[in-house]
DNA sequence: TAATGGTAGGGGAGGAAATTCCTCCCCTAC
DNA sequence: TAATGGTAGGGGAGGAAATTCCTCCCCTAC
């Protein structure tokens, strides 16, 4: 089968192969089983006739992509298109799983077959070797779908023919290769060579760049609080590259100490850093060549999304522009990577010096144009201004496109000051953390728009990113101060009453270093490391996000110690420490906003009173240690709970057995029709209800919910029989 | 054959170190 | 065989508890 397949790719010979995670788990098995049944004709899967597809392992670190292990092939003529990684490359996203992202972007869900099962499918009859058929089938699909809906193939070639560079590297290389790229081009075109710098003993590895190699951006210091007065913000366009085109900054340009007295002063300029580039008069610097490109690119992307009306249209092409943007800033953070091919100090740390006198100048600018005025936070490359008391919208933003007309006047070309936005209301909250009504026209409110707060963070349970999403946009978009109050004690009620799903309180945090190199113990690490014991091959590897729960523990017992896998937790009816949410998770972030708007002591009563009465659940001792260890769990009675040898009720209750018990049935019928809605979903999302239910999508609130149910009627049915030992 | 854009910054968890608080104990005044 | 005044109060030692400070870690803004 093997081979037969093997002579299939070759005939259909195509020039890409998609999949999901097909790089890090169907070809290396496809591969290794080839070799233990000594399939040899089965590794040629290239172009190159004789080529031997191979296999090797590879460590990928990146600031920009994160870090993990993968896998590469020699697979010459084709393209590995792996859709899991173009994924985790394009979209922030608090899951992977082809399961959510096929949710989100192509609104369709695969049944998924946890691997444990597909044996016992395959032995099964026809039906159930029809649904690992399905499954198959859409494991296949599915990726395909969500290329094309989400053009990735287009923009990949796109990036590939701006930089000029392989398509696949795209996909298995960073950002610095793509300035290498646009560096030999254009050098060659001006009969230049690029050096080739050693790689010094420090940047193999040990011990290399650990904290900063020069100084960064100014964030202004923010002057925090509620404004019901419109904030009008002003941006300089893509400040890195036009500082660098602006003031000719290159390797090509750079004149050194000892060399400045063979040019005349006119002849080059002295940087706020202390660094000297001769002036583009003299000689044009590539960077500038290389930064005009990609800045027309990224044009052009623009107008074709000024023309797209189609909204997910809009978005693909957004993301298009972007992706165009942050390549023109990875050439300001090539020249200042360290540990790179060609590090120059001098280009990148003269932008950045050039950037905190622009944004320092900005600031004064505008003070001094516009008394009354005052900028109240800017970061890198924008400043936000509150131009006085009771403004009304449409003249904060006639004001805001005059200040940046008049200020941009006093930089050189092409550096440009926008106005682009004026937020109304606007919560600041610290450095980096602020939210706001956005509005760029005056009739209405383009959205709220929400930066480094816990609702876009995704190390944050649902629970919480929900919570504080929705107090914002009751607070900034209906201004009801009350309604976030009374929504919050009701969450909290809520969450403390145990009514809340569990795949609301999930959080997950990304495992970034290799097994045993965390110095610190962490709830993250920890879990990982408990179930690489449980079972290896299901256990969370370097890269991938770790999903856990916080479960009850004893006293003093950290919170590394009680993280638990969310379906073991389930599955196991481990008590969730909704306290724990409450005090470490919810309690601060909703305290910084509404600090802000009310007086402390109605803040505190957010967390006190009424509403956070809880029910009481037994705490577990550790399961392993202590007095509990020789204890054993006595039968209690059924209607008063106190210890009985046997049985379902003490004598005081056994005259109201009949009571009781009606009462019991009447919750296990409530969960039957509870745990029979819920499985007719699950059918209906598998498409078929002739059929049993055999999904384990841990990214499904519906799932969690039907093992839950199915649970409870277990425990339910189970304390029902209780009572037929006395009849 | 094969590596990796940057700095600034908030904020949570864990654990060490420094500090405060409580209890026990001894002794003296009267 | 067999005996012993009391209470109030200062202050040191030891150890528990609460607090502060620092480091690690994650993630985001730009």
């Amino acid at each position: 089968m093997l081979v037969a397949w093997s002579r299939f790719v070759r005939a259909v010979d195509p020039d890409l192969l998609t999949g999901y995670n097909i790089v890090n788990f169907d070809l290396p098995y496809l591969l290794n089983r080839a070799e233990k049944l000594r399939a040899a004709a089965f590794p040629f899967l290239g172009r190159m006739v004789g080529g031997r597809t191979k296999m090797r392992s590879v460590q990928m670190s990146s600031s920009a992509f994160g870090r993990h292990e993968s896998k590469s092939f020699t697979l010459d003529g084709r393209v590995m298109m792996d859709m899991l990684q173009v994924m985790k490359r394009d979209y922030h996203l608090r899951s992977y799983s082809l399961n959510s992202v096929s949710a989100q972007f192509i609104g369709e869900q695969k049944e998924d077959v946890h691997y444990s099962i597909i044996t016992q499918l395959q032995e099964g009859d026809m039906y159930t070797r029809r649904r690992l058929a399905v499954y198959c089938l859409k494991d296949a699909i599915l990726p395909q779908r969500l290329m094309d809906k989400l053009l990735s193939l287009t923009n990949y070639m796109e990036m590939a023919r701006v930089t000029g560079m392989p398509l696949g590297w795209l996909m298995s290389r960073g950002h610095m290769i793509k300035v290498v790229s646009l560096l030999h081009r254009k050098a060659a075109a001006t009969q230049l060579y690029i050096p080739d710098v050693p790689r010094s003993s420090a940047q193999d590895g040990g011990g290399a760049a650990d904290g900063p190699q020069y100084d960064g951006a100014t964030v202004i210091t923010p002057k925090k609080g509620f404004y019901k007065d419109p904030i009008a913000t002003l941006d300089f366009a893509s400040l890195y590259p036009s500082i660098m085109m602006a003031n000719n900054l290159c390797y090509s340009t750079l004149v050194q100490p000892k060399d400045a007295s063979l040019l005349r002063p006119e002849d080059y300029l002295v940087t706020p850093s202390g660094d000297r580039f001769v002036r583009p008069s003299l000689k044009k610097g590539i960077l500038s060549v290389i930064l005009e490109e990609l800045l027309a690119a990224r044009k052009a992307a623009k107008r074709e999304l000024a023309a797209a009306t189609d909204p997910f249209l809009r978005a693909v092409l957004d993301g298009r522009q972007v992706a165009l943007k942050v390549s023109a800033n990875a050439v300001y953070g090539f020249t200042g990577a360290a540990v790179g091919k060609l590090p120059c100090m001098e280009i990148s740390a003269s932008t950045t010096a050039f950037g905190r006198e622009m944004i320092e100048l900005t600031r004064a600018e505008v003070e001094k144009l516009y008394p009354g005025a005052s900028v109240i936070y800017g970061d890198t490359d924008s400043v936000m201004i509150k131009f006085g008391e009771g403004m009304s919208l449409s003249d904060a933003m006639e004001r805001g496109r005059e200040a940046a007309e008049r200020i941009t006047a006093l930089f050189p070309k092409p550096v440009k000051l926008e106005f682009e936005k004026c937020y109304f209301p606007y919560l600041l909250i610290s450095k980096k953390r602020y939210a706001g009504q956005l509005w760029t026209r005056t009739d209405a409110a383009d959205k709220m728009d929400t930066k480094g707060v816990e609702s876009v963070r995704r190390d944050n349970c649902r629970l919480v990113a929900n919570v504080i999403d929705s107090v914002l946009k009751i607070l900034l978009e209906e201004r009801d101060l009350s309604a976030a109050v009374a929504y919050v004690k009701h969450v909290i009620g809520e969450l403390l009453q145990n009514r809340l799903d569990i795949s609301l309180l999930v959080v997950s945090k990304q495992l970034t270093k290799a097994e045993g190199k965390y110095e610190s113990n962490t709830a993250h690490s920890v879990l990982a490391e408990k179930m690489r014991k449980r079972d290896p091959g299901t256990a969370p590897s370097l890269g991938d996000r770790v999903p856990y729960v916080i479960t009850r523990g004893v006293k003093a017992q950290p919170a590394y110690d009680r993280a638990e896998d969310p379906l073991y937790a389930l599955e196991h009816n481990v008590a969730i420490d909704n306290g724990y949410y409450l005090e470490n998770m919810l309690r601060k972030p909703l305290e910084r906003i509404f600090e802000a708007m009310l007086p402390p002591a109605s803040v505190a009563a957010l967390f006190s009173g009424e509403h956070t009465r809880s029910i009481f659940v037994p705490t577990p001792t550790a399961r392993s240690g202590g007095m509990m260890r020789f204890t054993k769990v006595a039968l209690s009675c059924l209607g008063c709970k106190s210890a009985i040898q046997s049985g379902a009720l003490c004598k005081y209750c056994a005259p109201r057995e009949a009571e009781i018990y009606q009462r019991l049935l009447g919750r296990s019928v409530e969960l039957e029709k509870a745990f029979a809605s819920l499985w007719t979903e699950c059918q209906r999302c598998m498409g078929s209800v002739c059929q049993e239910v055999l999904c384990s999508n841990v990214d499904c609130p519906i799932f969690y919910r039907r093992i839950k149910t199915q649970k409870d009627l277990d425990d339910a049915s189970k304390k029902l029989e209780r009572f037929a030992i006395d009849w």
